[in-house]
DNA sequence: CATTGAACCGACCGGTTGGTCTGGAATATA
DNA sequence: TATATTCCAGACCAACCGGTCGGTTCAATG
């Protein structure tokens, strides 16, 4: 595929995805993506085989997306200091940064609007859908259990539900922030969730 | 209205939420309702006036039924003790306890989903749904200040901020139960914010 | 028993939707 | 220059969807 092609495609599935996110997906139809991108029917269906796979790609791409900005902000945090808690306080706050730094309101998450009509969708792309969340929750789990290595090895804390919340938080911080048209909010629960971070691995 | 459209009535409204928490507002054609409902078209529209008269309506169905809810858990932990905190802590135990109590996974809240399709609806829909979670937060932030006022009248918290995190965290919590097919992880995930609320309010 | 109105049925209609297909412009390749 | 490939336009189609409408059932009422 030439550039070109890559470019229209990207296009289309950027489109699509602000779209999406806020009329739903069968709220969409491939006609409202083609008229905001600026094509016509052809075009779309020469790039995807169809509307489902339209919702596969859209999927993969923003799993992809969003583990490179994960990723990127863990990395940044685990610059600035060795100790695994500070890291993770660290990473918490440059997310609440990152999310008060948005144009507006947070579009929304993907996972969570196709959670809403997973019943439209096929094994497949519900699969991709947990998949992506238990990547959330081991990427955030891997970093509990280097604080908990360092600073108390014998004691248990619910370790897995600590990691959860954290997409808890976002989720719903998410939906907060778009319901009530504020973007302050999913920040500020961040910021809540990182205060009882600091509250449980008892920062000084 | 007799009693039997009363009840034929209601019937459409509990087959219409079910249908619509997996399939999404769009996604959910009113054949599908009335299919499950039993009845036919005609049926439907002697009941509603279309569509968007039958979300309306399911969405004050909706926020009426959770007020009744939580005004019942909340009474019922009033009854059981005086001090607010302790309140607020039987409270969140009785909730978790309710959401773990579910025959299955918690079947969505309609608010979320009807805010990934927002742009579906009119203004007065979309207010709606601000109202109800407004509401959450006004009941929320009234016991949190009622635990201020007893304990610490000078100290100030962020309480709005710990208000919506409950609505957050069920929100969140609802979600990932989806995604996830397990049950346990919206209690959890209440206890987790319990947890939270101990920490901040100095439980002893 | 005749009438009335609430409750419901199901055929039907116009518009929309996802998807197909043919043609053609631009670009790369031989 | 000839040819093949990439990339896209837009007419077209069958299925579906929200909504309408004339008619039916049935219990209550006079």
């Amino acid at each position: 595929m030439g550039a070109k092609g890559q470019q229209t495609r990207e296009n289309i599935l950027a489109c699509a995805e602000s779209i999406i996110l806020q009329r739903g997906y069968s709220g969409t139809s491939i006609e409202d993506i083609i008229g905001e991108a600026g094509i016509t029917k052809g075009g779309f269906f020469y790039h995807f085989d169809g509307k489902r796979d339209l919702a596969k790609k859209l999927m993969l791409r923003y799993l992809e997306q969003d583990k490179v900005f994960f990723d990127a902000l863990l990395e940044r945090a685990s610059d600035l200091t060795e100790d695994p808690l500070q890291q993770l306080l660290i990473f918490l706050k440059l997310m609440a940064e990152a999310m008060a730094d948005l144009p507006g309101t947070h579009p929304g998450c993907l996972v969570a609007s196709f959670t809403y009509e997973s019943q439209q969708f096929d094994d497949e792309l519900r699969d991709l859908n947990r998949q992506g969340v238990l990547a959330w929750r081991h990427l955030f789990m891997e970093q509990l259990e280097k604080i908990v290595e360092k600073q108390s090895p014998g004691i248990d804390k619910p370790l897995e539900e600590l990691a959860d919340m954290l997409t808890t938080v976002i989720e719903g911080g998410i939906v907060m922030s778009k319901v009530l048209d504020d973007q302050h909010i999913l920040p500020n629960q961040l910021l809540q969730y990182r205060n009882y971070i600091r509250l449980v691995f008892g920062d000084a």
